[in-house]
RNA sequence: CCUCCCGUAGUUCAAUGGAUCGAACGAAAGCCUUCUAAGCUUUAGAUGUAGGUUCGAUUCCUACCGGGGGGACCA
């Protein structure tokens, strides 16, 4: 990469004194800029301009850069514009046709081994609009990863024991259970009764525990393998899929043991309930054993990275959830720092906001819920009547991709951690700034190279040679997807990912419209820049886990 | 009361301490006998307030105002 040896060669120059400076992509300032000269002029004792001048004299000493630099531009503010040769810019198009499937990969964590949590639905309740956001979130970064070499491991955990656990099996005495749905209401009847029948709601929980009674291990084991079951028929739709699940039935008894190992030591009795005293170190004091000798949450994550470690031994640790866990996190993170710094130091904590609706928060206890699939189903009716007129052969399918596309675009087009406002209408809408503009985009450049095969004219990757002027579609896409890549990963951010990839369809359609692509003179050139732009959407598009349509 | 996160066009979102703060929807005006108009072109429109650090602040610090999350036995 280019940006690359523009960095590197800087570094070379400035030395190990050097304060931090990046060379971005510029579409204005000439094809690449850095902010290398204020960063440091004062450091070497000159000023601005005397440094800068510097810099491309010492720069344009080096053969590397003079090979595919054009020329070198001090702007006035104090910044350093690279111009990069139009043949190279052309000649990238060449290297992505070659790369094809593997183009926008890079090779910087290679042999790392890293594993990600996310998705973590509880079986007996709902899987809820909620779970879309982690899911979304986690299989894109799961991508991100893998597509800069690591080894990647995705972990699902899930609850499956706990109150929630028995307030559904108290629903489902109360109630026929044929679906995963149905299931999801015994749990809200169970929440809505649960003051009035709090001591048999707390004797189920015990009894889930202990497993002393037949008619209700029946019941928990007909209620997790419906969850279960019913799971994997959504993250089939959703397009992921997991290595390891763990459950907390399991965490939770190694989770205790470890707590209670190093009682008087890094955690405390206090009023019956073990806790770590978070308000020691300016957070705040939680509960991992409560009184009753059973292990809270904390107590299970606990459990969890010693499981996780045990059966991957992994160099990253990455936890995606929601927000609403952030300040348990900080605590939990903190006590893992005592019991197991080594396994805290590589734990990341990424999380997502919440999905709020314009009705307000919805709630799983009292029944106020959107489900997943009810809520891509009316996505994916939607999309059906849209091509209702269109020669497709399955509709369904197409739908369905429609569907989840608009769901993931728009948890992905945000930097993680804010809240998404799902305003129905608007999410049900296919315009502008959306999963399907991007669909639509990459179709458009299946469908011209589809009518050039069916017309005879050539596909043209064995040349790249053409006199036309360098459009501004070819510069967005030089080194574009690979660069949004690396800051992605950086960032644990997919965003960067989704706006270039809208950044690439906007001018790609722009140049649509003003190029005729077939019968023209460049029409072998331009060809293989369609060839190109595809290439690109597809690749992005699956790092994002999102479908791309051949046709629509 | 304490604590964490967030305040950017009418709305929903962008912007690794950098150059003129970008999109989309909505509003106004155009473009389909030409490769799929789920598209394109043009116009209007924004950094909550007051300080501070910096050559440079939407970004970092302080206070205030506004919204949201969390605050011992749910997660």
């Amino acid at each position: 990469m280019i940006k690359q040896l523009i960095q590197n060669e800087i570094t070379k120059i400035l030395g190990a004194d050097m304060r931090d400076f990046v060379v971005e992509k510029s579409s204005t300032f000439g094809n690449y800029a850095t902010n290398a000269v204020m960063m440091n002029a004062k450091n070497y004792g000159k000023n601005p301009r005397e440094f800068a001048e510097f810099l491309v004299s010492e720069l344009s000493k080096s053969d590397e850069i003079n090979a595919v630099v054009e020329k070198m531009e001090i702007a006035g503010p104090g910044f350093l514009n690279f111009y990069v040769k139009d043949e190279v810019v052309r000649g990238h198009i060449a290297d992505i046709l070659s790369e094809k499937e593997k183009y926008g990969n890079n090779t910087s964590e290679e042999g790392k081994k890293i594993i990600i949590e996310y998705t973590d639905p509880n079986p007996f309740k709902e899987f809820h609009i909620g779970h879309l956001m982690t899911n979304t979130l986690g299989e894109a970064l799961s991508r991100i990863i893998e597509a800069c070499g690591a080894e990647t491991k995705r972990a699902c955990y899930q609850g499956d024991v706990g109150m929630h656990v028995a307030k559904a099996i108290y629903g489902m005495k109360n109630m026929e259970i044929t679906d995963a749905h149905s299931l999801g209401k015994a749990y809200a009847y169970g929440s809505q009764n649960y003051d009035e029948h709090k001591e048999e709601i707390q004797e189920i929980n015990r009894k889930v525990y202990d497993k002393s009674d037949d008619e209700i291990n029946e019941l928990y084991e007909k209620g997790r393998a419906l969850s279960l079951e019913y799971f994997e028929h959504i993250y089939k739709k959703l397009g992921t899929h997991f290595d390891y699940y763990f459950f907390e039935s399991k965490t939770g008894v190694l989770g205790k043991e470890i707590v209670e190992q190093n009682l008087n030591k890094v955690f405390f009795k206090s009023d019956g309930a073990v806790v770590f005293p978070g308000e020691d170190y300016g957070l705040h004091t939680r509960v991992f054993i409560n009184s009753e000798g059973l292990p809270t949450y904390e107590a299970k994550e606990l459990g969890l990275s010693k499981i996780k470690y045990d059966t991957y031994p992994y160099e990253e640790s990455v936890i995606v959830t929601g927000n609403e866990v952030n300040d348990y996190f900080q605590v939990l993170l903190r006590a893992m720092s005592l019991v197991f710094p080594e396994l805290e130091k590589k734990t990341k904590h990424v999380s997502h906001g919440m999905l709020r609706l314009p009705s307000g928060k919805m709630s799983s206890r009292t029944g106020d819920v959107i489900s997943a699939e009810s809520f891509l189903g009316a996505l994916s009716a939607m999309s059906l009547e849209k091509i209702s007129d269109r020669e497709i052969e399955d509709k369904g399918k197409l739908a369905d991709e429609i569907a989840v596309a608009g769901i993931k675009y728009s948890i992905l087009k945000q930097s993680p951690g804010k809240d998404i406002i799902f305003d129905f209408d608007k999410s049900l809408s296919f315009e502008g700034d959306s999963g399907a503009y991007l669909q639509y985009a990459y179709v458009r450049t299946q469908s011209i190279l589809r009518k050039a095969d069916i017309i005879g004219r050539a596909r043209v990757s064995e040349t790249v040679l053409d006199d036309s002027e360098i459009s501004s579609l070819e510069k967005t896409l030089f080194e574009g997807l690979s660069n949004a890549v690396l800051l992605a990963r950086k960032e644990l951010s997919p965003n960067y990912i989704t706006a270039y990839l809208t950044e690439v369809c906007r001018e790609f359609n722009a140049y649509y419209e003003q190029n005729q692509i077939l019968s023209n003179e460049h029409t072998a050139f331009r060809l293989t820049l369609v060839e190109a732009v595809g290439t690109v959407l597809q690749n992005g598009l699956t790092l994002l886990g999102i479908p791309a349509p051949e046709k629509m």
